[in-house]
DNA sequence: ATGGTTGAAAGTCAA
């Protein structure tokens, strides 16, 4: 069974409704997993994604802050909201479609200025995140599953505009890069985006704050789609949509997409 | 070295 997946920090649901509609007619994708939805959940609206055909909505939701959710065309039941460094925020949704395929939606905390966990709870918090996320997984044995998301981490060089400049700035750091190569080996998971493009620079969010942000390119890899090993292979192609950044009032994050044949 | 923009929501806080 072919499906179409997609990851977009959409930077407010409810200001990006028009936008998400028009990705949904231009696209098709089956499922897309939003974050930093900043709604509570009754405050979503889903009218027009309904009427476009994504009948199966799955969200956690709190007010002004964080906030993700699973628009789907596919029957998908949820199956967790967890709450993973005990942080009371909401950046996980899980669910199960019938085809036994597991999809974790995580908003990975940004994480704050300063690198420095002591100095700067954001950080920590952003550390200790990922490690109960590899605890989790590690325990879970995730088997035909998909983790996708703002993981809020830029892990290799050519997933940031500049290696050098950036190896201070949070979302590149070495420890972050290491605390997510953790995450990837407690699942087996196959980052399915570079395995379809293995090399050259590729970026998913550039800053609101560039005067010309395609004329600057000072991006960053930040979203990402995983697959579990075994159900990696049957990923047809992966890229990101860098001209939806251009579109009218956009988000700062373009949508990742990923193709499976299962 | 600094400041630049956007969003939620009515203060600033977060990104």
């Amino acid at each position: 069974m072919p499906f179409l997946i997609v990851s977009w920090n959409i930077n407010s649901i409810r200001l990006r409704e028009d936008l998400i509609c028009r990705l949904m007619r231009e696209f098709r994708p089956d499922i897309i997993g939003l974050q930093e939805c900043k709604s509570p959940v009754e405050n979503i609206p889903t009218e027009k994604f309904k009427k476009l055909g994504y009948r199966f909505i799955l969200a956690a939701g709190q007010k002004s802050y964080n906030g993700v959710a699973i628009l789907s065309k596919l029957r998908i039941q949820e199956v967790g909201r967890l709450d993973f460094a005990n942080l009371e925020q909401a950046r996980h949704v899980a669910g199960e479609l019938e085809n036994g395929v597991t999809i974790h939606n995580v908003y990975v905390p940004a994480g704050g200025d300063v690198p420095d966990r002591v100095q700067n709870l954001k950080f920590d918090q952003k550390l200790n995140y990922l490690t109960h996320m590899t605890t989790w997984f590690k325990r879970h044995k995730p088997k035909r599953t998909i983790l996708l998301g703002d993981l809020n981490i830029a892990p290799r060089e050519d997933d940031v505009w500049s290696h050098k400049s950036l190896l201070g700035v949070v979302s590149h750091t070495p420890i972050e890069v290491e605390h997510l190569e953790n995450l990837r080996s407690s699942g087996d998971w196959c980052d399915v985006t570079r395995q379809h493009i293995p090399a050259g620079k590729l970026y998913s969010w550039w800053s609101y704050r560039a005067k010309d942000w395609r004329a600057a390119d000072r991006g960053r890899r930040l979203d990402h789609i995983w697959a579990t090993s075994d159900i990696a292979p049957s990923v047809q192609s992966s890229c990101i949509m860098k001209d939806v950044r251009g579109w009218t009032k956009p988000s700062d994050h373009a949508p990742v997409f990923a193709h499976f044949d299962l």
